[in-house]
RNA sequence: GCGGCGGUCGUCUAGCCUGGACUAGGACGCCGGCCUGCCAAGCCGGAGGUCCCGGGUUCAAAUCCCGGCCGCCGCACCA
């Protein structure tokens, strides 16, 4: 006979959403109103889990780089004119327009240049609607009668202050807090690159029709990387490759995917020598993350990281990589994407802010450059020229060194320069040498980003077992919700119960999370435990009250050992990190 | 946003087609008590339900009709 909860399940998403909200990991928000799609609460375990996943992100892409990463936060809401400067904007206010017939959303603009081969570009959504209707554009798929043109905006937004003027913007990617605060960084952390800037934050993407519980929100939790490097030095910006170069990775490149290939295993090495992986920084990031995505409990030959054709990235990205996992009830999701950004992102900020945001770049040595310089009388300018010789010193800093010695050279009298003639003995070319300390450069980017939820749900998902009809969650032990359990043998025993408490107290002062149990049978309390995970189960006996002993019960093999009340400390800290249950104590049964 | 299917204690469900005896039943879970010397044992007692929401039809609606919300699947969308 199958196990109660298996009624009516049909497969494992339905099993691990009714486990998620039975014992409190995560479900749907809103609940009591109707709930909204695309927002998810996260519950007790839940949170706790999260949060070991968080903090292992971190030793991963932080804390072992941490001579050259470092971890940042800015704000949720930001101006306008970031998310101008970054290009979302733009993107996200596509005209879209509905067949009547049909549902489907088209781009209005796309259509109308397509169907009458005119450009569109810089119309109102009004003089769209009417090309539209004027020209009796129909729907490209079934001829369906076309809608309205509506703007269609994934952005969240929102205003700062009492004035509708000042709009402000929820961040879609945590991204531009890491260019836009790249100065202060930069200057704070001694201002040498490679640098990698990290941010774990919520964003929000104002979905269309948000699906798949947490694999698609409309508010979400990121883990981001922004890590700069010198374009000009591309060996020296991946100080660590060489660790990771044996690594194996399977990876789909776009034209194997075209071409409906499989992934194939390469090393980093291979992967980044024969150009598979267009930059190393970009390839051992992606290195730590299948490293980081294995530790959670996904085995390697579950994920891969393919490649994202050219009219399928975004439009920063130069090369983009997602990391995905199979999961059971949509296939392969997406936990990361790995893009190579290039400057795209520092330039138009630089562009917007005016902001210098370039690295000075110091030469081993000192190089001696030769330059052509003009150099103007201004005073002959100035008497010359009066309250217009400000502009005529513009026009002349602004015309090249080249394009005045030809002047000189042809002889004319004068230079014409901005609309202005200026004699030419106001003006000379000299040739200077400077010795040049360094040079400035714009650095490029690779972004390793991670959605927590999707993260955390594949997490869920490959921890669930199912063994003689009990439920488990085989979480990797370091990142269990709860680290342990103790329970008094039977429920009756105020002897019993007096050792287990002190026990549990003993453990939560060591820092464990630990849940304590002292009802039902002791097999109840074990599958309990297991249901939710705990790695570790420490068990009160009569034995304890003569010797001092207890028994130690791992939740993956229902095995038990015996050891020392006094070692129990230790023993989980060991458990904990990986050590096997065996050499922690003598068999028990 | 379009189409299909669905929504009943914490969870999984019975009931819906064929409206009335449904004061919405069960199982598991939960709480209290008894029992229990290691893997969801047993006994006794208890709490727990806006039958997704709103409107309509009817003497009468969990049940029929309409609209909405939410979920799943397919299409579209996912910079």
């Amino acid at each position: 006979m199958p196990p109660w909860w298996c009624f009516g399940l049909t497969d494992v998403y339905e099993k691990i959403s009714e486990l998620a909200k039975r014992r409190g990991f995560f479900w749907p928000s809103y609940e009591i109103y109707g709930g909204v799609a695309g927002f998810y609460d996260y519950g007790p375990y839940g949170v706790l889990l999260k949060n070991r996943i968080v903090e292992k992100w971190r030793d991963f892409f932080v804390r072992r780089h941490q001579d050259y990463v470092v971890e940042i936060e800015s704000p949720i809401i930001a101006p306008g004119i970031v998310f101008e400067a970054s290009g979302h904007a733009e993107h996200f206010t596509d005209p879209v327009v509905s067949c009547l017939k049909c549902g489907r959303k088209f781009r209005a603009d796309h259509l109308v240049e397509e169907a009458l081969g005119i450009s569109v570009e810089g119309l109102s959504l009004e003089e769209l609607g009417r090309i539209i209707r004027d020209n009796n554009v129909k729907c490209p798929l079934d001829g369906g009668e076309l809608g309205d043109v509506r703007v269609f905006n994934l952005l969240f937004r929102t205003q700062i202050g009492p004035y509708e003027g000042d709009i402000g913007y929820i961040r879609p990617e945590l991204a531009q807090g890491m260019f836009v605060a790249f100065k202060r960084v930069l200057e704070s952390m001694r201002s040498r690159l490679p640098i990698g800037v990290a941010q774990v934050g919520r964003v929000g993407r104002n979905e269309i029709s948000p699906r798949q519980a947490m694999v698609r929100l409309r508010e979400f939790t990121i883990m981001e990387m922004e890590y700069f490097i010198d374009p000009e030095d591309l060996s020296g910006n991946c100080p660590f490759f060489d660790e990771m170069a044996g690594k194996r990775l399977r990876v789909q490149s776009y034209t194997m995917k075209v071409k409906g290939e499989e992934p194939q295993w390469l090393t980093l090495e291979e992967a980044v020598e024969s150009k598979v992986i267009v930059d190393k920084c970009l390839g051992y990031w992606m290195a730590i993350g299948q490293e980081f995505v294995e530790s959670l409990g996904v085995p390697a030959e579950q994920m891969f990281f393919m490649e994202k054709g050219p009219h399928e990235r975004a439009h920063y990205s130069a090369q983009t990589f997602d990391q995905v996992v199979k999961v059971s009830r949509w296939g392969l999701i997406e936990v990361a994407g790995h893009s190579y950004r290039g400057a795209y992102d520092m330039s138009r900020h630089m562009a917007y802010s005016k902001a210098d945001l370039t690295v000075f770049k110091p030469y081993k040595e000192p190089v001696l450059v030769k330059e052509r310089k003009v150099i103007v009388d201004k005073g002959v300018v100035g008497r010359l020229f009066r309250d217009k010789a400000g502009e005529v010193l513009e026009a002349l800093q602004a015309a090249s060194p080249e394009d005045i010695e030809s002047y000189l050279a042809s002889g004319s009298p004068t230079i014409k320069v901005g609309g202005f003639e200026v004699p030419r003995g106001a003006v000379k070319i000299v040739e200077v040498e400077e010795k040049a300390w360094g040079k400035k450069v714009l650095p490029n980017v690779v972004e390793p980003s991670f959605g927590v939820d999707r993260v955390v749900y594949v997490t869920f998902e490959y921890a669930y077992r199912e063994r003689e009809g009990r439920v488990i969650l085989a979480f990797p032990r370091d990142i269990a919700p709860v680290q342990a359990a103790v329970f008094p043998l039977v429920e009756n025993d105020e002897n019993l119960i007096a050792e287990a408490r002190s026990l549990y107290k003993t453990l939560v002062r060591e820092g464990f999370q630990v849940i304590y149990d002292d009802t039902g049978s002791i097999g109840r309390r074990y599958a309990r435990a297991d249901e939710i995970g705990v790695p570790a189960a420490f068990t009160i006996d009569y034995q304890t009250l003569e010797d001092k002993t207890v028994t130690m019960r791992d939740r993956d093999t229902w095995r038990q050992v015996r050891l020392p009340a006094n070692n129990v400390v230790e023993a989980l800290r060991k458990f904990l990190k990986g050590e096997p249950l065996d050499s922690l104590g003598t068999p028990f049964k």
